[in-house]
DNA sequence: CTGTTAGCGCTTTCAC
DNA sequence: GTGAAAGCGCTAACAG
């Protein structure tokens, strides 16, 4: 900065005012600084600029997976609502694993984003502590936790689930199983369980119906293995919801290959409302979650709350319910 | 930092020592230091010790797209070769916009990462020029450019969609349509359609078979509807490559819809391997190319790059192959 | 194994 | 609209 200032015949104070965006510098030595940036092929050092600024420009966005297009779009939506904000978005995956969201956490506030967002509401005690303690906003999202950390944007999983069973159950099904993790890695997972299960109990339908397939992530591969164990274990089972379209998809398509008619002989409902499922022959009936608007209300939310922290008025918790429907397709 | 030093009673170099990995610190001192860390919820800043180290301590990774299975199984690839080794990922989505990595180009080595790499072999000049005067080490993925910044991971697309149409050739179809985008937004969709013609060409089979439908990324629904257009227009098509297995699948959907056998009134391949083409009924034909072994191979790069950097004994640039193999499933 | 000194490259603050 | 001085919170380098 100290060569560009030499260049343009001004000081480093003035070159850095030319380089921010509210600044008050004149037309004319701008120019001339901007020419001198170019010829020298200068590139700000902004890792010097937030240690006396205070301001790193960036939020820290943990997402349980890149691979799982729910979290990637959720993640996009984020990162539009970011952009020309001055804000950049740094992602993080979990794997959904508590323990490796902890040292992600950790890592994170180390480089002291002026926010951050985690999925979910479960943490280790010393995840919660630090990001209680980051004296920055946080966000939960996916989720509607019971004791939240601060904001929250998010849905409850487990009311989406049961409106999922009261919707097959409505269209006649009454043997309905469901498909999903064996741990409580994914926290969403476990709650779509639950929800699962309370529903069938209000019903009166029948319960024991639940195939625990392996740990998170539940893919497509998974969701076939399962609907053929379910199926070898209860033959009565006319309908099932699988903890995501992933599995249900893989469910689907392990039907298809052995003859199965769907719906005609199992109903499958899957969860996310993925590309895959508006696509898919016969298209797969789903809970859609929207979750690109929840990333757009996260990164709204996050504008809000880190403008609010930086002017020492820090926004009071926000809690954004985000909405759910069933989606009705033909395989149901 | 002086807090905890003094809470702990030592200096804070001490205190800096003991909070890295290959210190020379004794147990006891590290102990109180410890203490004092989470007596005071202390966490460390990075970007107040990268201001005198020099070293950042990340990467910066740009993909076209975080909803792509196959680019975030190269993004994951890198993440786990990074792990452990002090170096973190900070990912970036281009959304297939030479415009939009330019600007992220920039945004990101003002954040000064130890290594950058970037999907591809186009930039804009820009791009190219600040890439090449940053001074790091630059890893160009998933191609093989004729002209390449520095280091290279990747395969030629044309010679990969040019083995699938062999394969196609060599089953006995002899009216092999492609379906791509319609700009040349996607560099590798480009490429894979160049491949395409010219195997064509080759084989003499009839050319001008081919269908734009719209601009990168081209999805599920986008094949459904080019299928449709393609078969409207050239009924004597009986087989048909797509530049992604998404497109594919979609293609492959539309078809069952409508009745149209796959592969006996139409053979159907994809690109890319993805898990939807494994679990789909029938499977997909495709083009494998280990995203994950890409990402593998990059995070090893970076690895010994920067370490060479640190060195001062620049790594000379490394050009990998990775294989591709055409995978011949019930499409075709 | 531990401490002291001197910055890293910017931006804040205040002055003009 | 522009400049000068001070310092952000840490680590390199050297000394002991």
């Amino acid at each position: 900065m100290a060569d560009v200032a030499a260049r343009a015949g001004v000081s480093a104070m003035t070159v850095s005012r030319a380089l921010k965006l509210g600044s008050t510098v004149s037309a004319a030595t701008r120019a001339r600084i901007m020419q001198a940036v170019e010829d020298l092929g200068y590139v700000l050092d902004l890792t010097a600029g937030t240690l006396s600024s205070k301001r790193t420009g960036f939020v820290a966005v943990l997402i349980p997976s890149l691979n799982n297009s729910n979290f990637s779009d959720t993640a996009r939506g984020i990162g539009h609502r970011l952009e020309g904000s001055g804000l950049q978005m740094l992602l993080g995956a979990t794997d959904y694993d508590l323990l490796k969201e902890e040292e992600l956490v950790e890592a994170m506030l180390r480089r002291r984003p002026e926010a951050i967002v985690v999925t979910g509401g479960r943490h280790t005690e010393r995840a919660r502590r630090q990001l209680a303690a980051a004296g920055i906003p946080v966000v939960e999202m996916w989720d509607l936790p019971e004791a939240p950390l601060e904001h929250v944007v998010g849905f409850s999983n487990a009311a989406a689930a049961g409106a999922m069973v009261e919707h097959l159950h409505g269209c006649g099904y009454r043997s309905i199983a469901y498909i999903g993790g064996s741990t409580d890695r994914d926290t969403r997972g476990t709650d779509r369980r639950r929800g699962y299960e309370r529903a069938v109990r209000e019903l009166k339908l029948p319960a024991g119906l639940t195939i625990a397939c392996g740990a998170p992530p539940i893919a497509m591969q998974q969701g076939g293995e399962a609907i053929v164990d379910l199926l070898g274990r209860h033959p009565e089972v006319d309908a099932v919801l699988c903890v995501s379209d992933l599995s249900a998809f893989g469910a689907l398509a392990e039907c298809q290959r052995r003859g199965w008619a769907v719906p005609g002989r199992l109903a499958i409902a899957g969860f996310g409302d993925f590309e895959l499922s508006r696509c898919c022959h016969p298209r797969l009936t789903t809970v859609s979650v929207d979750a690109a608007g929840i990333g757009e209300a996260v990164g709204d939310l996050l504008l809000r709350a880190v403008t609010s922290g930086r002017d020492k008025a820090p926004l009071p918790p926000q809690t954004l319910r985000t909405p759910f429907t069933v989606t009705a397709r033909e395989t149901s």
